[in-house]
DNA sequence: AAGAGGCCCTGATAGC
DNA sequence: TGCTATCAGGGCCTCT
């Protein structure tokens, strides 16, 4: 569900509510998630200071004072909760898709710190959380990944060499986070459409020119997405009244059988499955 | 090595 | 109203 946008602006309100504040103790209500909740999970966090709260791709990753930490992935349906109890009824969510009213069922961990209690929920249980002991644990665990399209490393030369006789489709490589990290399912055919770039297009036959749009346009895309907020995908409201409404900025994603939006094409958004996802794109002007 | 496909889960929605 | 089928923003694992 989350992709990098929406996971940053998540870091963005925890970071501002729970940097510099000491958990002062570790709830694990359902430690099933993706990968369980480790026995020791309680006592790595217990009573340490949240240094600061960062991301990598779709990761949240807080570091304490001793540069040990957790990383925190929402999977498809993972949303984190502030529970203010300063003052009544105040709830932050930080998440983007459910309401803000706290949910009461699939509450897998709690964490309190003084004043705010922090709830991540997960009802298809695709999220999970892990830890690091220091900062060559916490580097180990992303080695594998590729750069960012915000990274410097992420550059024509690379994207070009990388699709080098690859047959597989642009589509599926934008979501191949060894690829690139941070690109999921919705903002992969937002980018291939601000592309110009059929989603089914061989990696391998993109010209430079197209793997230039790909880095362009991935990085607006996303950037853009951040300034709004992220995306919301059902109604939402929440009471900082500030979370997500790129959604109202979709070209493709879920219009199919609309009129294109691009000025003077006449095409006709299509909705195709690749590799068991949803895919929308103009066969007019995408090539 | 690269690529295809199954699978992990629950909940919302559409269609009958 | 209630059933069933389909779909959902991710990514790991296995097989070929």
């Amino acid at each position: 569900m989350p992709e990098l946008p929406e996971v940053e602006i998540v870091r963005q309100s925890l970071n501002q509510k729970v940097k510099d504040k000491i958990i002062q103790k570790v709830l694990v209500k359902n430690r099933n998630l993706r990968f369980k909740i480790h026995s020791k999970f309680k006592n790595h966090l217990n009573k340490k200071k949240i240094k600061k709260v960062e991301r990598f791709s779709k990761y949240l990753i807080l570091t304490f004072e001793n540069k040990a930490g957790f990383i925190i992935h929402l999977g498809m349906s993972g949303t984190i909760h502030l529970h203010s109890s300063n003052k009544k009824n105040f709830f932050t969510n930080t998440s983007f898709y459910n309401s803000p009213i706290l949910p009461k069922k699939h509450n897998h961990v709690e964490i309190h710190f003084d004043n705010i209690k922090f709830i991540y929920n997960d009802p298809r249980r695709f999220g999970y959380f892990s830890t690091f002991k220091n900062m060559i644990e916490l580097k180990n665990k992303f080695n594998h990944f590729g750069p960012e399209p915000f990274s410097s490393s992420f550059d024509v030369g690379y994207i070009s060499n990388y699709f080098k006789k690859k047959e597989k489709n642009i589509k599926n490589f934008l979501l191949d986070q060894k690829f690139v990290s941070g690109i999921g399912n919705i903002y992969a055919s937002e980018i291939l459409f601000d592309s110009k770039i059929n989603p089914i297009k061989k990696a391998k036959d993109l010209t430079k020119h197209e793997c230039k749009r790909i880095l362009i346009h991935s990085r607006l895309v996303l950037k853009k997405a951040i300034q709004k907020g992220g995306s919301s995908i059902r109604d939402f409201q929440n009471t900082n009244g500030k979370i997500g409404n790129f959604q109202k900025e979709f070209k493709v994603y879920k219009r199919e059988n609309l009129n294109c939006l691009k000025s003077n094409c006449k095409g006709t958004i299509k909705k195709i499955t690749i590799s068991n996802r949803s895919s929308f794109f103009c066969n007019y002007c995408q090539k």
